[in-house]
DNA sequence: TTTGTCTGGACAAAACTAGGACAAAATTGT
DNA sequence: ACAATTTTGTCCTAGTTTTGTCCAGACAAA
C-alpha cells in the first residue's frame, strides 16, 4: 500500500528544467543531455522553445539509474527498464555491498589508496584553512562536499578523524587560536549529529547506548560512533558527554539496549575514568558488551582487558563487532 | 517545512523602499525592478510619488524566489506562485541539497498531520514524555512537526525555551533522570543547529560573534541565539560555549562582526562572569556592542548596565536591537 | 545641489540546444 | 597478459533563449 502511495504520489506533469534535475540527482547536464541522446533514458517534454522538461517521473528514473550505476551496473542495461524494475535493481544491489569488512580493505587495487590518501589530505587541508580564516561557510561546503565523495564510514575515518586530531594538535602548538578550535568544534558537532538523521528506522533495530564517561567532556567521537552504527542498523541511544555510570546502566535497562559504546579522549589521565569504568561494568548485566574507543584508550589497557571490555583498534573493527552481535544475537532470538 | 514564518506573523503593510529590500534579500535593485517589469514577481504599492514600497511579505517572496532560483529553478516558474508554493517548492528542493551516497532507497513517510493549533503546553507535555520514556525518535518528530506550526522566532520562544527549563526543572526535581535529560539535550543540540543551515547566505549579512563566555558550559542558549539571528539576515559566528573573553575579542576582530552574543544560564554566582565580562568590554572596540541574556542574567544586572552592556528582556527585544543596528549601520555605510 | 528612484530600452553574460569529437575506462577477444 | 573494441564522461562549436546589468532623462528627497 505504502508504494502505491509512493508511486501516485510521483507528479508526472511537473516541468523541471535541466538544471534543477542536475542538482537534485547529483549528474551534470551534459551527462544528462548525453544519456538522453545515446540510450534514450528521459525523453523529456519541451518548452515552446525548445527546452527541456523534466517531470518528477524522469529525476526519480535518473536517480535511480545513477545509483545503479554506482553499483556497477551498465547503461545499457539499466536504460530501458521502467523504474519498478529499477527499483528492484537497486535494492537489490543495495543489499550486497553495503558492509565493507576489513579484509576487502587489503585487497584493495594498489592505485585507489595513494589516490585517496592524497584526496583526503586535501580536503582536511582546505578545511583547516577554511577554519583559520574563520571562513564558516566554505568550512560548512567542504564537509558537505567531503560527504558525497565517499560512504559515511569510511569518510568519518579518513577525514573527520584526523581533522579533528589535526586542528586539536595545532591548537595545541599554537597554529589555531581557541577560537577556531571553537568554532570548527561547533560545526562539527552541528555537522556530524545532522549525518543520523539520514537514515531511516523501522522501529525494529537493536539499540547501543552511546556516551563518553563522566570528566570526559569531548563528544564529538561519541556522536561520530552514533553516526556510525546507524548506518549499519543500530539505533543510537545518544546521551552527549559527561554521564555518570550508573545514569549509563539505568539508560540502557529503560531502553533495552544491547550494548553500551564509550568514547575516551581528554584529559586521558583522569583517575575518574578508572572508577566510571569499573562501576559501569559491574553494574551492568554481563551480557551487554562494553565497547571504548577513542584517543586515551591506550592509556587503559590493562583496565579495559581486566574488565573484559572491548577496545577495536578502528571504526571497522567495531562495526565489525557490532554486526557479529547483531547476527548472534537475532539467531538467538529466532532460535 | 521549512517554514521560518508564518503568513499570520508577516507584516503585509508597505513601507520598505526599495534599497533595503536588496540589502536584505541579497538582490540588486536593478534585478528586482526587472523581475517585476519582465514576470510580475511582486507588485509593490507605491507611494503618493510613485515611489515602491515592499511589505515583509515582499521581501519573503523574494528571498524565496532566489533561492529557488539558486536550486534550478527557472523565474517563469515561480514567478506567479503564492508564498506558501514557493515555501512547499523550496523546502522540497532543499531535501535534495546534498545527493545521497549510499545506495539504499529511502521512502521518507508522506505528509501526515493537518496543521492545527495546539497549545504550546500540549506539544511541550508531549516532549517531555517522550523524553521520559526515551522514545528519541519521537521525540525529533515532535520537535520537527512543531516548527511547522508557527515561526521560528515565536517557536523558539514559546516551545524551545520553555522545554529546557522544565527539562531542567524536572531534572533537579527528580521527575527525569540525568540520563533522560542528557538525551534530550543531544537532541537539541543536534535539531537547533540544524536550523541554521535553512537560511541562505549571500555574503553580505553583517556578522554577529556568538557564545557563553568561560565557565558557561550550556551552549543551547547561545545556539538558539544563532538560529534566531540568521533569520533576520545576520551571519552569526557561533563559537559553542565556554570561550575566554581575549578568544571572543580576537575572534571578532578577525572576522570583522558588528555585535557579539553572550548567554549566561548556570552557575548563576559563577565569580567568573564578572571578570570575563569586564576584560571583553574594555579590549573589545567601543562601537560593538555586546548582548547578554539567559537566566543567569538577573543576577548580574548592576554590573551589566555598569559596563554598558545591552540586556534585552526577550528574544524578541534582541531581534529588534539587532534589526535596529544593522539598518543604522547599513545607513551610515551607504551615507 | 546632491543623491536616489522612476521608466523604458539596450546590451552582454549566462544558460540551453544540437551535433559531434575525443580520451579515459571498461569490456571483450586472442 | 595484451591489444582491439565498446562504453562512457567530458568538452567544443555555433546558434538561440533567458537573465542580469547598465544607461539616459525625468523627477523626488535630503
Amino acid at each position: 500500500m505504502a508504494t502505491l502511495e509512493t508511486i501516485s504520489s510521483i507528479d508526472t506533469a511537473a516541468r523541471h528544467p535541466i538544471r534543477l534535475v542536475a542538482n537534485r540527482t547529483g549528474l551534470t547536464v551534459d551527462l544528462i543531455r548525453a544519456w538522453e541522446k545515446r540510450y534514450h533514458v528521459v525523453d523529456p517534454a519541451r518548452s515552446d522553445t525548445k527546452r527541456r522538461l523534466y517531470s518528477d517521473y524522469d529525476i526519480e528514473r535518473l536517480r535511480l539509474i545513477r545509483i545503479a550505476k554506482q553499483n556497477g551496473r551498465r547503461l545499457v542495461d539499466v536504460a530501458p527498464l521502467t523504474l519498478e524494475e529499477l527499483r528492484d535493481v537497486v535494492s537489490e544491489d543495495s543489499r550486497y555491498d553495503s558492509v565493507p569488512d576489513n579484509q576487502a580493505e587489503v585487497y584493495r587495487p594498489s592505485w585507489t589508496s595513494p589516490l585517496e590518501a592524497t584526496d583526503a589530505q586535501d580536503d582536511i587541508d582546505a578545511m583547516l584553512f577554511a577554519v583559520q580564516t574563520m571562513d564558516q561557510h566554505r568550512f560548512d561546503q567542504l564537509l558537505q562536499e567531503g560527504l558525497v565523495k565517499q560512504s559515511l564510514p569510511s569518510y568519518l575515518e579518513t577525514v573527520i578523524g584526523p581533522l579533528l586530531r589535526e586542528i586539536g594538535e595545532s591548537t595545541r602548538l599554537g597554529k589555531l587560536r581557541i577560537a577556531h578550535e571553537h568554532m570548527a568544534t561547533a560545526h562539527l558537532r552541528t555537522f556530524i549529529g545532522a549525518l543520523r538523521f539520514r537514515e531511516t528506522y523501522t522501529g525494529g533495530e537493536p539499540k547501543i547506548v552511546i556516551t563518553t564517561p563522566t570528566g570526559q567532556l569531548h563528544e564529538l567521537g561519541a556522536l561520530m560512533i552514533a553516526a556510525l552504527v546507524s548506518v549499519d542498523g543500530w539505533l543510537p541511544v545518544y546521551l552527549g558527554p559527561n554521564t555518570p555510570a550508573d545514569e549509563i546502566v539505568a539508560c540502557t535497562n529503560q531502553s533495552g539496549a544491547r550494548a553500551v559504546s564509550l568514547s575516551l579522549t581528554y584529559p586521558a589521565d583522569d583517575p575518574r575514568i578508572a572508577t566510571e569504568l569499573t562501576r559501569l561494568r559491574s553494574q551492568l548485566d554481563g551480557k551487554i558488551p562494553v565497547f571504548v574507543g577513542g584517543a586515551a584508550t591506550a592509556h587503559h589497557q590493562e583496565l579495559i582487558s581486566r574488565l573484559g571490555l572491548e577496545s577495536p583498534p578502528t571504526l571497522n573493527g567495531l562495526r565489525h563487532s557490532l554486526n557479529a552481535l547483531r547476527d548472534r544475537q537475532f539467531k538467538e532470538q529466532t532460535a
